[in-house]
DNA sequence: CTGAAAGCGCTTACAG
DNA sequence: CTGAAAGCGCTTACAG
């Protein structure tokens, strides 16, 4: 058996150890790939009659509508999309620039996309940034240089520089909350200070008084969350202790916790943090809700999976990804657009009340 | 402030309020776009010349070089894709299409594909079936249709006829276990039997004798798992006990864990399975490994959140996604493929091992 | 090294 | 309702 690397060439059936390399044959490379011509040869027409036939255009007879068809069938035609966009000038296509496949908020965002774009008769074509400003800065630029209609953002990493130049060329949603969006790019994000009154007011209303805040970033976003949960502990008269999770933060806030003076309870800026907090605490001996209540948000999968269930400011997700796509209809029927604000709800789970 | 549904026209800024709709004005619909006529007049050379420098074709002198792209630069040229793919009949795009966005276990091996596509000069276009085979075959077939050179599959949902049908028309290779492979299609995934063998060779280390088995599927990737399962419990003389989440397996198998004479362990098909058993676990009182020692498959990024944290067989993902790239190059080319079988290794969490 | 011509596979006016 | 022509923006031979 030979083996590269990690790879082998036969799998786990023993019986196929003996047929080590399996050799497979590829087809010929399209060998003569029918085109409208070869249709219309077929079909006794003209090829604008195909051309016609095949788009369901109106100025053709039922009978000739027929023979295109079938001759099409026959022949297993397949219209070439490239000639097609060239001729056109619409692809039909939208882009969708998403940056970290591997955070679940973005995914209901995406289907919510796909599923308003299917309504409209277009197409997604997706590209993932990974988080990674350059690879996200050339997969807008291949993306409009392919020739898409438009072009969805979900991501808050992309430069105004970036956003004006890709709108320059093709309509243009953001959806999240970049620093700057300029004119002429639609936006859909959610309300975060609406989300942070959400999760702090209800640690409150548990009786919580000692609220921290721990963040992960320095994006809009998290700020924007902070900002709310800081007018809400002065309007209350708290002294808000803020931790950052790049700076030793769930370490020194479960120290605070475990010294007594801490906190009682957290608004994480997200579910990661707030996992990787109540992970940390759960690995000390402390529990939650009971010695610390965890609030997290973006209500991923992984706020129902863990245990004790993390309580998760929820985005409507799916929504959202609609809005952007209605959105980017309104700027390619030459319309303007305006930016559209999604209200956050509150999803309590056992972090910060037992037994949910 | 206006009201729509769950969108509001105006954010979280309460000075933004007063601006309540904030109209945006479209760019002209790309008001003459420059040609590479438009370039070969400007630099005072034939479209020819233009084709060939921009494309930094050999046959151009270094002057009417530095012309033509001078002149590119300064009009804002951007060459047109359809047109060139039209006449190079070559998109240099591959198609990737994958079950499900939400599965993390998918993302490194996008990764790998992406790394491995951006090397060999290609995009990268990816489409996501959500499970639903429709879906995933309508996709597949757009994908074809919209000329790309090539499609991974970066799933196990397509039936063989689908398989051969995208075949015929493109290079294609599948990630994962199908139920049919035919030939011609490249081929990736790991040893399941072998990762299965992993999992309770380490249960079996660790003193367990009575492992069960907790599947949620009937694909055949949990099938092999389950039967190489079998058969090390066979060796073992044990008799093995399996349940099936779909049937209240979760429920079944603790219930005989809490009469104490179910298993003290459980290899669960996947990851996801094990979250919401080890879930249901603490949820009931039991503690692992304690009293269930539970191992998953996928090592996916739950598997390092969950506590007690996750023991999980891990696949070579990323080297699984280049290698699918890998096959599709050698299709490109021509040449024929085998199927390539990825080891897989054991990553050991503290819900097998405390501590850990 | 350079330019003029032909053509990729379609759609779009435009005569009949 | 139908066909012949022109053209979308490129690249590819092919003469100079």
């Amino acid at each position: 058996m030979t083996t590269t690397g990690t790879f082998r060439n036969v799998g786990d059936d023993p019986s196929a150890a003996r047929a080590a390399v399996v050799e497979r044959r590829v087809m010929p490379p399209e060998s003569a790939r029918p085109t409208i011509i070869d249709v219309a040869r077929a079909a006794g027409v003209s090829k604008s009659q195909v051309s016609a036939a095949l788009r369901g255009d109106s100025g053709v007879s039922g009978e000739s509508r027929d023979r295109v068809l079938a001759a099409a069938e026959r022949l297993g035609y397949r219209k070439n999309g490239w000639a097609q966009r060239l001729v056109s000038g619409r692809s039909q296509l939208i882009g969708v620039l998403l940056t970290d496949l591997r955070n679940a908020y973005h995914t209901d965002i995406v289907n919510g996309i796909e599923d308003a774009a299917a309504e409209a008769g277009l197409g997604v074509l997706l590209r993932h940034g990974r988080r990674d400003r350059a690879l996200l800065h050339r997969h807008l630029d291949e993306l409009v240089d392919l020739g898409v209609d438009g072009v969805i953002a979900v991501t808050s990493h992309l430069p105004p520089e970036d956003l004006a130049a890709a709108s320059a060329r093709a309509p243009m949603v953001v959806v999240g909350r970049p620093v700057g969006v300029p004119d002429g790019v639609g936006q859909v994000r959610n309300d975060d200070a609406a989300g942070a009154r959400l999760a702090t007011a209800h640690l409150q209303s548990l009786g919580h008084r000692r609220i921290a805040m721990l963040r992960g970033s320095d994006r809009p976003a998290a700020s924007a969350r902070r900002d709310a949960w800081r007018e809400e502990m002065a309007a209350a008269g708290v002294v808000a202790q803020e931790f950052d999770a790049r700076d030793r933060g769930v370490e020194r806030l479960l120290a605070a916790v475990g010294a007594g003076e801490g906190p009682t309870a957290v608004f994480a800026s997200n579910d990661r943090i707030a996992a990787g907090l109540l992970g940390e605490a759960l690995d000390r001996g402390l529990a939650a809700p009971e010695d610390l209540a965890v609030v997290g948000y973006d209500n991923t999968e992984l706020a129902g999976l863990l245990r004790p269930g993390l309580t998760s400011v929820d985005q409507p997700r799916g929504a959202m990804g609609r809005a952007a796509m209605a959105q980017l209809g309104e700027l390619l029927a030459g319309r303007g657009v305006q930016t559209e604000v999604a209200a956050p709800s509150l999803v309590v789970r056992a972090s910060t009340v037992a037994g949910r």
